[in-house]
DNA sequence: CATTAGCATGGTC
DNA sequence: GGACCATGCTAAT
């Protein structure tokens, strides 16, 4: 430990260090070279081998500039990259190429969002190092892929302001040369006897360099996906593969020849990156980074708060979403050392044909239109998609007429389908036994994918996934991640669990009857199990602790504060973290001796083996023969939602998220192992069938979607789910936007009366939007209408100047807003509001006398829908640009005009 | 002839 | 019966 001697690090230098020695570069045990005031500011400025090592050997000339580059020893090697063809190039070269190209505005154009490879501005110089810069250039240049993609901007997701980082950039100062990985796939944290494998060891040092700070503090945008699963070294394949990745290729300016032996022995992040800003559960306000013991996750303290976007972007994006809390919080979870998040957007099993060797991944219709790019032709766009070792492949994301309909397909999985070692040879089992995942990573918006290990081994040991005691966990299957050779083999998504379910019976049947896989190859999870299985992901979250010996050292990256822990964190008590009645955030944890549940502040970290005594919150609770606070009942509403016994009744659904963050569930970390992407968490009702994450009664946009295909699919007439939920959405936002203009209107028409000193007409007539002109309003900005088909002089509505000005969201899933273009199901869901719309206006007309309330929805749908246009007006703005006359331009309703009455 | 691309068919929900 | 999707089939390369 350089801080044990007294002298300054620099073995060329024999001065004491100050009090506050200067820190150097990270040593290999994880702790910062201690210099003295000199060598520490020669250090910073870059100058150290230049002054020390003059003749030391290891001196190279950068290819670019010509620079001579020490690439002899720890302290410069984050100095300079290795070039595919050989040579160096200094960091300064190489972060100028980089930046030249990730500062290319255009990238975040249109695809951006998803084919931004987008490799941050701020990849720290290690980064380059530690993988092969080249494999980062490569990345660059596949922004070549938005043109790949491009057949025109899709705004399927907006990019992300990946350039915009507010984050500094990296000196160029060598640093944290070794470990310190962030990236903590969750999907590896699991099993500590993987850790143990004294390779990994050797890995992580050599692999995991200080993702923590460069990456997870600052760009963020790569890690997850790394730590999904594997990491950025992992590009190397791309060679083998480039006959089938033109792209790839293509855009790979430089190789990775020196690094290659990466990507055979995948990454082991095993350090654990639990940062849960949102979440409730504070008590694990840890992020991994870690060193040491390949196995240990150290903490990272506020890693979130410190984080530029990190907490908010979360917030924002639950707030965007508009989705069950859960899935937020579940994302929240998995947010390893950045604030990058993986959402999770669906999964599939592999069918026979899908691993096949046509290649061709068939995707099921909702998902793909909600989650991929929209495409109009047939010959769809590129799609690129990193996988969880990291490496990237660009997939043909097409479809196929059908039946009036279309079928989606993604061309070219092969090569990576043999690449994740899916590969035939018994292609049955990897039809059986795994899945393909897709995910995106937020706010990147790359999609990742993954594979994911429906079951272990053969089939015959099915039978070990079907051992998922309590919390369903397979029993096996973990173990594999901890091998790297086979770590490509199970995937790390989040449905692991589901998937073992899925798997396991789609196994069965489809042994016996391969016609009857498709039933199971569905993405169907309707096995409670499964949901537990997908709670315990949280849980687990919650119950890493620091380690015992709670031995740390606090350092400071980029500003940012880090604990590192020499130990890796340990499993915590399990808690229930709940609400007081007094709104403050707690947990409630039951003491090892007496059983008894106490309650002990939401940021407490108990030790695993907690008894009374250990509260230190409440003395008189702090001996087992005080008696509990919490009534029976009530631990069983805490428990029940969580504990997979009492979790089959699905409480879960009914209960508030935020009340029950954590529950027990050790197993859970077991779980983690598979885990991995980030993927995971799901709502604690059952999902449906459409989506994973998805329950009874979400409304996002996949699951809200009708079904796709020409025609219409919902009469006007109809109240299914989706028709209701638009039709109360667009009813909603239009009384609110009336109710807004109504009092804009209002305020204007008292200026106005006010200057022309007349009687001030009826307030009611002006603030309520329901009041049509029959009130005589005569507010300047009112706009008249006709509303074709009206029979009756009611039909006269005021709604003053438009309530549309903008554009009107009705999937309330922000995320989608900029997709909801072309290719998705966008003309039935126009359908759906001009039905909407025509209700509404016609509400307006019945009601016109009346104030009306919210609570229309169902009775206004009901309701004598017309297939009256509500083109007067109103205009449903759909840039009709799919050539399949279906699939109207976009959702965006523009209501060009106000409503009003002719009479 | 092998492979690929695209469409069609049929099973399942 | 419609929608979806796995897969078969065939034309094209």
């Amino acid at each position: 430990m350089s801080s044990s001697s007294k002298i300054c690090f620099n073995k060329e230098c024999k001065e004491l260090k100050s009090e506050r020695p200067r820190k150097g570069w990270l040593l290999r045990g994880g702790e910062f070279a201690e210099l003295c005031d000199r060598c520490g500011s020669i250090y910073e400025e870059g100058r150290f081998c230049d002054t020390f090592h003059v003749n030391a050997s290891g001196w190279r000339c950068c290819e670019s500039c010509g620079k001579r580059v020490h690439c002899g020893c720890i302290t410069s090697v984050h100095a300079f990259t290795l070039l595919d063809a050989g040579g160096i190039e200094c960091m300064t070269c190489a972060r100028k190429n980089v930046l030249v190209e990730v500062g290319n505005p255009k990238m975040l154009n249109d695809f951006g969002y998803l084919y931004n490879e987008a490799p941050t501005p701020s990849w720290p110089p290690s980064l380059f190092y530690q993988t092969p810069f080249p494999e980062r250039i490569k990345d660059l240049s596949v922004k070549n892929w938005t043109q790949l993609a491009g057949s025109g901007p899709v705004p399927w997701r907006q990019a992300p302001s990946l350039f915009n980082s507010s984050i500094p950039q990296p000196e160029l100062r060598p640093r944290l040369p070794y470990e310190v990985d962030l990236s903590a796939g969750i999907d590896r944290i699991n099993a500590s006897e993987r850790l143990s494998v004294p390779s990994l060891e050797k890995r992580k040092l050599e692999d995991f360099s200080e993702r923590l700070m460069n990456g997870g503090l600052k760009s963020g945008s790569r890690d997850i996906p790394e730590n999904a699963n594997a990491g950025w070294n992992q590009f190397r394949a791309s060679r083998s593969n480039c006959d089938m990745q033109p792209s790839s290729c293509l855009n790979k300016p430089q190789q990775s020849s020196t690094l290659k032996d990466d990507s055979s022995t995948p990454h082991f992040g095993l350090a654990v990156s639990y940062a849960s800003p949102s979440e409730t559960n504070s008590q694990i306000g840890v992020s991994g980074s870690h060193l040491r013991p390949v196995v240990q996750p150290p903490l990272v303290k506020q890693f979130h708060g410190n984080l530029p976007n990190g907490a908010d972007s979360l917030g924002e994006t639950q707030v965007r979403n508009g989705r069950p809390r859960v899935d937020a919080r579940g994302r929240s979870q998995l947010l390893p050392r950045s604030n990058s998040v993986i959402t999770p957007l669906f999964e599939k099993m592999l069918s026979a044909s899908d691993a096949g060797r046509i290649g061709r991944l068939v995707l099921p219709k909702k998902c793909a239109e909600a989650y991929f790019p929209p495409i109009s032709q047939p010959e769809g766009l590129p799609l690129k998609v990193q996988d969880s070792k990291g490496k990237e492949w660009i997939f043909q994301f097409r479809f196929w007429p059908n039946n009036n309909s279309r079928m989606y397909v993604l061309e070219g999985v092969t090569p990576c389908i043999q690449n994740m070692q899916l590969q035939a040879g018994d292609i049955d089992s990897v039809v059986l036994l795994f899945s393909v995942t897709f995910s995106r990573l937020e706010p990147e918006g790359k999609l990742v994918m993954g594979f994911r290990k429906a079951s272990s081994a053969s089939a015959s040991d099915q039978d070990n996934e079907a051992n998922k005691a309590g919390t369903g966990i397979p029993a096996n299957g973990h173990a594999e991640l901890a091998d790297p050779s086979s770590w490509s083999k199970v995937d790390k998504s989040g449905y692991i669990a589901t998937e073992a379910l899925g798997a396991k019976s789609s196994i069965s049947r489809k042994r016996k009857n391969t016609t009857l896989g498709s039933k199971s190859k569905r993405l169907k999870i309707e096995n409670e199990d499964v949901i537990e299985l997908k709670l315990t992901w949280e849980e687990a979250q919650g119950l890493l602790r620091p380690p015992p010996n709670n031995v740390r050292s606090v350092v400071v990256i980029e500003g940012y504060e880090f604990e590192e822990y020499e130990d890796a964190p340990i499993l915590g008590k399990p808690t229930i973290f709940a609400t007081d009645n007094v709104g403050e955030k707690i947990q409630w944890v039951q003491c090892e001796d007496c059983s008894k549940w106490r309650k002990v502040p939401a940021n407490a970290r108990l030790p695993s083996k907690w008894t009374c005594s250990g509260n230190l919150w409440d003395p008189e609770r702090s001996v087992c023969s005080a008696a509990q606070e919490l009534r029976e009942e009530q631990l069983e509403d805490l428990i029940a939602p969580n504990n997979p016994a009492s979790s089959k009744k699905l409480k879960a659904a009914k209960q508030e998220p935020d009340c029950v963050e954590a529950l027990e569930g050790l197993d859970t970390l077991a779980n983690l192992a598979i885990l991995g992407e980030g993927e995971g968490l799901t709502a604690s009702s059952q999902a449906t069938t459409k989506h994973p994450r998805h329950r009874p009664g979400c409304s996002c946009i996949v699951c809200i979607q009708p079904p796709s295909g020409k025609g219409p699919k919902h009469k006007q007439t109809c109240t299914c789910n989706v028709c209701l939920t638009v039709k109360r959405r667009f009813h909603t936002l239009m009384l609110r936007r009336e109710k807004k203009q109504s009092e804009k209107d209002a305020e204007t028409s008292r200026k106005k009366q006010q200057q022309q000193k007349l009687p001030v007409p009826e307030k009611s007539a002006d603030d309520d939007p329901l009041s049509c002109s029959k009130t005589g309003n005569n507010s300047p900005n009112e706009k008249k209408v006709v509303s074709e088909g009206s029979d009756d002089d009611s039909s006269r509505i005021k709604s003053s100047t438009s309530p549309f000005k903008g554009q009107i969201d009705l999937n309330i899933q922000p995320e989608r807003e900029e997709e909801l273009s072309p290719g998705s199901d966008s003309g039935s869901m126009i359908r759906l509001l001009q039905d909407a719309t025509e209700k509404y206006l016609r509400q307006q007309r019945l009601s016109s006398s009346g104030v009306n309330t919210s609570s229309v929805d169902n009775e206004g749908l009901q309701g004598g829908v017309t297939g009256e246009k509500i083109s007067n007006g109103i205009t449903l703005d759909g840039s009709h640009q799919d050539t399949d006359e279906d699939h109207h331009g976009s959702l965006s309703v523009k209501a060009s005009a106000s409503i009003s009455a002719t009479g």
